[in-house]
DNA sequence: GTCCGGGGTC
DNA sequence: GACCCCGGAC
């Protein structure tokens, strides 16, 4: 029931784990599933193989790397951590919990992550899989977010640290715990006939394993609209800008865009890209994708989004905050998913003029219900082998 | 096709 | 409270 991940390889020469790959693959998994992480791990890895390496490399470079794994802070204070162990830690991850927790980007569970399942350390670990198995085993029925039930699950996490350390087995103990509430103790259908503390678990017993933790109240998401230009050159370069640094997706480049509750109209957004963007726009016809709708935890961001060709750069002056870039350029560039979608993914089907489209799919108050988008997958992604 | 929900740090 | 993306259920 274990699973064979790249982040596990025993270096065989010390037969431990590499601590540079536990900490960029816990980086990674802060907030995302394992199959996403497998599908950028690898590559992050073959760019930065060593923290020195992470540390020396732009923050664009980092991003991008990033594109797809989403929470795109993660990058920044992994970066930011990588340039700590160099600096401190003569470019070794340190094996102490407190020297860990110091590192940016690192909370409780990560550092403890580390410290036990890389270095072996006495340290307790909880994340939500941790959590659900010993709430259950405990049969503590509180919501997942309970203050009071997270402190309680902490102090028995330690307790099991201690305990396992003192048999040389905590890196097993930790990480089993782990897969147990990854694989088999899971949120919506426990496997309880196959899991090895069915007998001692109070939930089950309870016949409550579904109904623990409770689920905790999720956010409403807001509407936004994003009304973007595509505007490209002749020779295939495209105007691109960077995004504020805070918010969502901070610093993360797109084309130029105007955020509302409702679509800027074209006009407007041409008049945005000739000042901002420095560029003569002149009579250009623009034409207009089909808008799509890409969800985040916090909102639904509908994508209304217009392509042009100029001939030539036409920028009437140096702009400090657009600049032309190639194709090849944009895609090492730190993007949000649907940015590289419209960026990179070509057009989508444009027929006809945007005035005529604009009289059929947009109501007074704004959009139509557009379709939501959801990235295709790659084909042939191992996720599991147990 | 639509949309619910999983997953830590600051 | 803010922050992303996508699998999979329906």
């Amino acid at each position: 029931m274990r699973r064979d991940l790249p982040w596990r390889v025993v270096d065989p020469a010390t037969g431990m784990r590499n601590p540079y790959f536990s900490l960029v693959s816990e980086l990674m998994l802060q907030q995302t599933q394992v199959s996403r992480v497998l599908e950028k791990f690898g590559q992050f890895m073959e760019r930065f193989p060593t923290a020195a390496a992470l540390a020396v490399a732009s923050e664009d470079e980092v991003l991008s790397a990033w594109t797809g794994l989403g929470y795109y802070r993660r990058a920044r204070l992994l970066h930011a951590a990588a340039k700590v162990i160099v600096e401190r830690h003569g470019g070794q991850v340190p094996s102490d919990l407190d020297a860990l927790m110091a590192l940016p980007g690192l909370g409780r569970y990560t550092a403890g992550a580390i410290a036990s399942i890389a270095f072996g350390k006495a340290a307790p670990l909880v994340d939500t899989n941790v959590s659900r198995v010993i709430l259950r085993v405990g049969g503590v029925d509180v919501a997942g977010d309970d203050k009071a039930g997270l402190a309680w699950v902490w102090e028995q996490a330690e307790v099991l640290a201690v305990a396992a350390h003192k048999q040389g087995v905590v890196a097993e103990v930790n990480e089993g715990l782990m897969e147990l509430g990854a694989l088999v103790c899971t949120s919506d259908n426990p496997a309880c006939l196959v899991c090895p503390l069915r007998d001692v678990c109070k939930a089950r017993a309870m016949g409550k394993q579904r109904e623990i933790p409770r689920a905790k109240k999720q956010a409403a998401r807001k509407p936004v609209v994003h009304t973007v230009l595509v505007l490209s050159t002749a020779d295939g370069r495209t105007l691109v800008e960077r995004r504020a640094g805070t918010g969502l997706w901070a610093g993360l480049w797109q084309a130029p865009t105007i955020e509302g509750a409702k679509p800027a109209s074209e006009v407007e957004l041409r008049g945005r890209v000739g000042v901002l963007g420095k560029v003569r726009l002149g009579t250009l016809r623009l034409r207009q994708d089909e808008d799509f709708v890409f969800q985040t935890t916090h909102r639904d961001v509908t994508f209304r989004v217009y392509r042009g060709e100029i001939a030539a750069e036409k920028m009437i002056a140096e702009s400090a905050t657009h600049t032309f870039l190639a194709k090849e350029t944009i895609a090492e560039l730190g993007m949000s998913s649907p940015m590289r979608r419209i960026l990179l993914d070509g057009t989508q089907q444009t027929s006809g003029d945007a005035a005529g489209q604009e009289s059929q799919r947009v109501k007074a108050d704004g959009v139509k219900r557009a379709k939501v988008i959801q990235t295709k997958r790659k084909n042939g992604v191992k996720q599991r082998d147990d």
